[in-house]
DNA sequence: ATTGGGACCTGCTCGC
DNA sequence: TGCGAGCAGGTCCCAA
């Protein structure tokens, strides 16, 4: 469920509290949490000080004084709380960074599908972001680079927006809501998109991302996202379509509905998003 | 190349 | 009331 504006939350939460804070332990109960594997983690972060954090696509970077960084993805439910050493554990908690004064960064996740990657060198982060296609809200996502990315493929648009190697954050939740606001439907092909279909799908990805983080992310139904403070993010309160099946399209009042795509959950307002 | 499915997990909702 | 089935979703992996 955290995808880019939920990341970016958090990013700057971390950014703003942990940078300059020095690791004294870990403690973790699901060595699979910790790769390679927790004894190598450990090892290579204790006694550093976080210098510095990033966001790429889904994944955090927490980049370390001696050159290591830790590159953490959050994948459905994952969670990450700043708290006092002195709170009472968190639900799902499973990999805690200690800090020299007092406070921790919890890892949490119902599922255990989250997870620190100990990455040793830029080259190997290189290895790991060269996977990734252009990050939206930046200069190098122009409607020209979407209109190219989009015209090579003819799987269903929503499907290559979600796809990480061709457009880097974007999850379920933002691909529903930019589609939307693009009037586009879902499974249209995504190399049969007119130039004025690509444009109003540029202009709605970054309205959705930009409103996204606005709103410091969005926790939907299943409650999972939070910032590091424990708090909700407020965008589901501007959702069009995503999770409102049977309820009304606020721009036509049609009926919202539900399909499967790629195994996911898709909404859209039929009457706005004809297929084409 | 594209598409579909299962796996990873757990808690929740649903139907009988 | 109780229980099993089905579902959710990001990513990876295997197979058709």
């Amino acid at each position: 469920m955290p995808e880019l504006p939920e990341v970016e939350t958090i990013k700057r939460g971390l950014e703003e509290k942990v940078v300059g804070r020095k690791i004294v332990d870990v403690v973790y109960d699901v060595p699979k949490m910790l790769l390679p594997n927790p004894k190598t983690v450990l090892s290579a972060v204790l006694g550093t000080k976080i210098v510095k954090v990033e966001r790429k696509a889904k994944l955090l970077l927490l980049y370390l004084s001696n050159g290591n960084i830790l590159a953490i993805h959050l994948r459905l439910m994952g969670r990450l709380l700043l708290r006092s050493q002195r709170t009472p554990a968190d639900d799902w908690q499973h990999v805690v960074f200690k800090f020299d004064d007092g406070e921790e960064l919890r890892l949490c996740d119902l599922r255990k599908f989250a997870y620190v990657r100990l990455v040793v060198n830029r080259s190997e982060l290189e290895t790991i972001l060269s996977e990734f296609g252009p990050e939206p809200l930046t200069s190098e996502f122009t409607e020209e680079k979407l209109g190219e990315i989009l015209r090579k493929s003819n799987r269903p648009v929503k499907i290559v927006l979600m796809d990480q190697k061709k457009i880097a954050g974007v999850g379920n939740i933002y691909a529903n809501e930019a589609l939307f606001w693009a009037k586009i439907h879902p499974e249209t092909k995504s190399n049969r998109l007119s130039d004025e279909q690509v444009a109003r799908l540029y202009k709605a990805l970054n309205k959705v991302l930009r409103e996204g983080i606005k709103y410091g992310g969005a926790t939907g139904s299943d409650q999972a996202y939070r910032n590091i403070n424990g708090e909700m993010g407020r965008f589901q309160e501007h959702f069009a379509v995503y999770g409102r099946e049977g309820e009304k399209c606020p721009r036509c009042g049609g009926k919202i509905e539900r399909i499967k795509l790629g195994g996911r959950g898709t909404y859209f307002c039929p009457r706005c998003q004809p297929k084409s």
